[in-house]
RNA sequence: GCCCAGAUGGCGGAAUUGGUAGACGCAGCAGACUCAAAAUCUGCCGUUCGCAAGGAUGUGCAGGUUCGAUUCCUGUUCUGGGCACCA
């Protein structure tokens, strides 16, 4: 009998789900387990190699958790909603609802033939209005929420208003507040909403009309047609995540994440303590706020910079200064944020014309205004430092503005130096104070002169929630009269209304703008923008333990059983976005007693990315010559990307490319050696950068279980590699090797037996189940693959064809091989299947040995090996160490200083 | 620019806590089986000197700590991911 992968795989597909065999109970006497993947968005391009690392990496942690006696859950669904589908709505007019309809089918049967274990029963898409419905629910949550600094948590807003109606607030009483006008009640409570709306910078392409993603956004012009693009205030939603920031850093003390996700989101929350102070500005009555994390350097202070963006610039900038300041904002909003923070050797500036007052010296300073100085950070307003701050330092040289020294023999006029350690002058009452020391002193001193007060400051700032965008969820909010409205709970959901177009609306609204009969109510105008992709991924997780629920996004039951996710598996690239968001959702629904943990993902493994090998094509600039990768030097020239699947090697198939768009069909190629090479490089798997590999074809053309397999063979999973195919064989040929244990394919019989098997068989097995059992545990799966080609590698060099030793290891590898292991556990004799078998057991008898083969080495290099009984008595195996024959010729005429003994590792003889 | 990773044979990688560098696999070479091929099996396979025994050298690069460093420390180069509207 021969192995046939594709009938067996046919067959138990068909089966399994006749069968129903991955159904899962929120009933169970089993403890249960949550796995997790990071939902796919379901792009055009289909599934790529890429996506199913980390599914099968899941898939095999989910079946051997159930072999191990787990009541596993490990769903699947598609985060549906997004820009892609949306851009290609705009070009070929095809309604996302369709085209993403279409790629989940897609999705969906290219995952069924890699064998994943997923209860499709539970399936969530966030763009169908069952799910978000409940985003929407949420929001409004959200919506109706502000966060108690007291308490720490979120609670609901009808608090405050009762508070607003007892006490006031610290700016207003409580008489104040009920002569308030229902505008001005509504905006001051926007200032406290967990969602809320407020004035945002966009990109804003004039040309398009339309709001640019960063994504779209290429060198400072729009990726499509190369329209300039500013930067646009405008209204939009923001999530109050600056509110939970101090408790999304503790709660990283409290899960299991790599160091470096947790250093990532440490970053990204950007915690730092200081001091916000006021500087008077000569001849206006406004004062300028400015944040420091260095109170102590305040004598040091030489200028002050604002953000171009400030609100203040105007009202300092007097007239004669007016129209260079007008012509650096100019410049300023041509530039995107991005060029700021990367161009820091190109420091530009300009001064406003006007002079602050140092509070703590009353020393006149200048007050400019320069793009190194982000308007989101701190209160977009700093005091510079030249002579302790690199940046202030080449700001202040750039445009000669003098440079006080507060540091001594510390600061050598050529570059800042950023010490806490130097002893202070020239800083009147810090003088002789140690620069640590000083700060307490200093803000001590802030505080009671009432110039400013002790800040602890979040680098974070509250998150963009609304898109000017049609594929996303529209908001339950009317507008009237200038206050947002929440929609009913009971209308939700609020459905997205159908659009025969996709282009924008007036003044850079989303193109729901357009539909006026929808935007238009009787109670008012409807939001015309709607939520960003990631509303729908902070919280599926919660939704895949109840998915059918239709009166709650979650039942508390249900939620209490599954509890946190055990292991989520995802990349990198969602280090500070989607962690940090569905971490903050599931603060906030624990705070509202919704569910019962407030850190949604127990422990997350990163999966690297299989990166594409992308190809290269380089268009001579205002010509239709594409010029060859060895010649593009001598050309101004624009990089291409071009579908990989066009070019064979490095070399394009020009015929192919004239094929491939219409804006090429004409392309003329300028060779070297009569051939077109492209250029190359390694980049993320993706559609748009046309360099993805199916999996389809490897799957037909070795099965499921080999390509399963493979892509974990290929290397540790937390790692980064460019997808190769050319190792699959080996894969295979390890599978069809387990087949020629169980059958003789010539002969055409079976081979295995009811003997005992032998203590080296027993050997074998047991190292195998420790080893697979340990790889498996730790997400080593490179290795296990590895041990699963040693284990059949011995026991065919045994002859071993005893079943309860084949049994076992059919077992173990279930979870990688799914396929095959059912096929020969069913041919074997058994009714039942695989999944719902045990997870062998080692023996340690079999695993201790009594003597080790230890490496000698003398002055660390080694020279020979020796038997030894690993109980032996320190003493007697150095005597036998020294009269080794090896060791006393390296030995001759030197004497012995030391002897280490690692038992069970190596012996060292240092001479 | 800032933050986070990574770099080991011709190639993917292994070495789990500082202890035999190169497991396992791919590719290659030689051989067996075969009329032949495929499949399968056996052996070799970092570089270098050597007939061999054996020696030298070798984990991006430059230093350091240690009896001993792929592993720890300092510096540096290159590659990848992220940088707030791609998801």
């Amino acid at each position: 009998m021969e192995y046939s992968f594709g009938r067996i795989e046919e067959h138990w597909k068909e089966k399994w789900k006749k069968e129903n065999i991955y159904r899962i109970n929120n009933n169970s006497d089993k403890p249960k387990y949550y796995v997790l993947d990071m939902f796919p968005y379901p792009s055009g391009a289909g599934l790529h190699v890429g996506h199913p690392l980390g599914y099968i990496a899941s898939d095999i942690f989910s079946r051997y958790k159930r072999l191990k006696g787990f009541n596993v859950l490990h769903p699947m669904g598609f985060d549906s909603f997004g820009l892609p589908a949306e851009q290609y709505a705009l070009e070929t007019g095809q309604h996302p609802a369709e085209t993403t309809r279409k790629n989940i089918a897609t999705f969906k049967s290219q995952l069924d033939k890699i064998g994943f274990c997923y209860d499709w029963e539970r399936e969530v898409q966030t763009s169908s209005p069952g799910y978000y419905k409940w985003t929407q629910w949420i929001f409004l949550q959200l919506f109706n929420s502000y966060y108690c600094s007291i308490e720490q948590k979120a609670k609901p807003i009808r608090f405050l208003v009762e508070k607003f109606e007892k006490d006031g607030s610290d700016d207003f009483s409580a008489t104040d507040w009920k002569s308030f006008s229902a505008r001005q009640q509504a905006d001051i409570l926007m200032q406290f909403r967990l969602v809320y709306s407020a004035f945002g910078v966009v990109n804003w392409c004039p040309a398009l009309g339309t709001v640019l993603a960063n994504d779209e956004v290429v060198n400072g012009v729009s990726a499509r047609g190369g329209h300039p693009v500013i930067k646009k205030k405008m209204r939009q939603w923001f999530l109050r995540i600056t509110a939970f920031a101090e408790r999304l850093l503790q709660g990283l003390d409290h899960v299991d994440f790599s160091d470096s996700m947790k250093e990532m989101q440490r970053n990204w929350i950007g915690r730092s303590e200081g001091a916000e102070m006021e500087f008077e500005v000569e001849g206006i009555s406004k004062k300028i706020l400015v944040y420091t994390t260095r109170p102590d350097t305040i004598f040091g202070v030489d200028f002050l910079v604002l953000a171009p963006e400030h609100e203040l610039v105007a009202e300092i900038t007097p007239v004669a200064q007016r129209q260079s300041i007008n012509e650096y904002l100019t410049y300023v909003k041509s530039r995107s944020d991005r060029d700021r923070m990367a161009d820091v050797k190109q420091i530009t500036g300009c001064f406003t014309g006007s002079y602050a007052i140092n509070p703590l010296n009353g020393r006149k300073i200048p007050v400019w205004i320069a793009e190194y100085v982000l308007a989101g950070y701190g209160t977009g307003a700093i005091m510079a430092v030249p002579c302790g701050d690199q940046r202030d330092f080449n700001f202040a040289q750039h445009f000669n503005i003098p440079i006080t020294n507060i540091i001594g023999s510390y600061f050598n006029g050529r570059e800042a130096n950023p010490t806490k350690d130097a002893v202070l002058e020239n800083s009147g009452f810090l003088n002789g104070l140690l620069m640590k020391d000083a700060m307490e002193v200093a803000i001590g001193k802030i505080e009671s002169s009432g110039i400013g007060k002790r800040k602890v400051n979040y680098r974070m700032r509250d998150a963009g929630f609304s898109r000017q965008r049609y594929w996303g969820e529209p908001f339950p909010i009317i507008w009237k009269d200038g206050i947002a409205v929440p929609l009913e709970e009971t209308s939700l959901p609020l459905e997205l209304p159908h659009v025969g177009q996709y282009s924008p609306g007036p003044e850079g609204e989303g193109p729901l703008a357009n539909l006026t009969e929808w935007i238009n109510t009787a109670n008012g105008s409807r939001e015309s923008s709607t939520m960003p992709g990631y509303a729908g991924s902070s919280w599926y997780f919660l939704r895949f333990m109840d998915p059918h629920n239709p009166g709650e996004f979650c039942s508390r039951s249900a939620s209490d059983y599954w509890n946190q996710v055990d292991v989520y598996i995802g990349g990198t690239e969602h280090a500070v976005g989607h962690l940090l968001y569905s971490r903050m959702w599931t603060k906030f629904l624990f705070d509202q007693g919704l569910i019962g943990f407030d850190e949604p993902f127990k422990r997350l493994i990163n999966q690297g990315m299989i990166q594409g090998s992308s190809r290269f094509v380089y268009r001579v600039d205002g010509t239709n010559q594409f010029v060859s990768y060895g010649l593009k030097e001598n050309y101004t020239v624009d990089k291409l990307h071009v579908d990989v699947n066009m070019v064979d090697g490095f070399i394009l198939e020009t015929e192919a490319f004239k094929k491939w768009r219409p804006d090429f069909a004409n392309a003329e190629f300028i060779l070297e050696d009569g051939k077109y090479i492209c250029g190359s490089e390694t980049e993320k798997m993706s559609k748009s950068k046309f360099n993805t590999v199916n999996p389809d074809i490897l799957v037909e053309k070795y099965g499921a279980d080999t390509f399963r397999m493979y892509e974990m063979f290929l290397g540790p999973i937390e790692q980064s590699k460019p997808w190769d195919a050319k190792g699959i064989d080996g894969v295979h040929r390890f599978l069809r090797k387990l087949w020629r244990l169980f059958f003789d394919e010539q002969k055409n019989m079976k081979l295995w037996t009811e003997e005992q098997p032998n203590e080296a068989e027993l050997k074998c097995l047991h190292r195998g189940i420790k080893k697979i059992e340990d790889d498996t545990e730790r997400f080593s799966f490179n290795t296990a693959v590895s041990a699963f080609m040693i284990l059949v590698n011995e026991l065919s060099d045994l002859k071993c064809h005893k079943k309860s030793i084949l049994e076992k290891v059919l077992v173990m590898l279930a979870p990688y091989a799914p396929f095959i292991s059912e096929e020969l556990w069913h041919q074997m004799g058994n009714e039942t299947s695989i999944l719902n078998a045990s997870y062998p057991e080692t023996d340690k008898k079999y695993l201790v040995d009594a003597t080790k083969e230890y490496p000698v080495s003398i002055n660390g290099k080694l020279r020979t090996n020796m038997l030894l009984p690993l109980d032996a008595d320190p003493a007697m195996l150095e005597k036998e160490v020294l009269a080794n024959e090896v060791v006393q010729k390296w030995l001759e005429g030197k004497t012995m200083k030391k002897f280490i003994y690692v038992k069970g590792k190596m012996i060292n003889v240092v001479i």
